[in-house]
DNA sequence: CGCTATTAGGAGTAATATTCTCACTTATAG
DNA sequence: CTATAAGTGAGAATATTACTCCTAATAGCG
């Protein structure tokens, strides 16, 4: 269908949380959990690649928590749809490894590049400061 | 992950297969199947939205098959994937009935819809005669 | 210092949704 | 009437999402 998946649905709306409580040094996953309405053991697991990619900063222990690891603004919304869903491929033909044959005679390839190009572009001219309307 | 799924990967190459062949008045399925290595208990049913739709037209019995409906020139891709994997809607707020109530708060939607207007508009820009390479 | 409460991290399992396949039914030309 | 090819519904396989329980790190306190 064409469509973000829980993951990244759920993962933007968490890292929404944290730009929307700029304020607050460390929030506990459990705390988005609530507040977002997520199912709390499938956010912890979202979390994990988000710091892997330097978005999100974690702090373990009493007053523990997670903030953002840069500034909202240095962000983009694409950098946290690829650490999420990982990078975009709207067509198998389009991924790193993909081993179609049919390349150099099919128009497909051409045709789901501009589209994903298209998208991707949009969704890099956005920071995440964006997520929230003013 | 954000991609097309087999119907609509599928489907597109069987309606390429079609557009590449277009001396044969009627095609069957399991040919189609054959030549293209998909499914062919699967590709049957794709061809079920795809007459709904209007693109192919289909004939039971002997001598039966399938061809396009109309000139692949008046056909652009982007109906092609709406009829196999329905509507775009890269993000639940973007549905039709969709019944997100963050909307007037959340940047989220405009963003989604930016990105989804932008891949929409170059999926409707090609027509069927694209998906095969001069 | 070392104990305790607290919070992230991770492995493995269960539930659910999606994708795909099989077996059977219906229509049509000859 | 028969052979052929599309059409359909139930069920298997797979991927996604959700949960359980355990481990590791850290701040604060006696």
């Amino acid at each position: 269908m064409i469509r973000l998946t829980k993951a990244g649905e759920y993962g933007l709306r968490a890292v929404r949380y944290l730009v929307e409580n700029p304020d607050a040094s460390r929030i506990s996953i459990g705390d988005i959990s609530e507040n977002k309405n997520i199912p709390e053991p499938f956010l912890r697991k979202l979390f994990k690649p988000l710091v892997k990619n330097n978005i999100i900063h974690s702090t373990r222990g009493v007053a523990g928590g997670v903030r953002l690891a840069r500034k909202p603004e240095e962000i983009s919304v694409l950098e946290v749809v690829e650490a999420l869903e990982g990078p975009l491929a709207l067509n198998d033909c389009l991924m790193d490894d993909s081993e179609c044959e049919f390349i150099s005679e099919c128009g497909m390839h051409d045709i789901w590049d501009e589209a994903q190009v298209a998208m991707a572009k949009v969704l890099r001219s956005k920071n995440l400061t964006e997520l929230s309307k003013p």
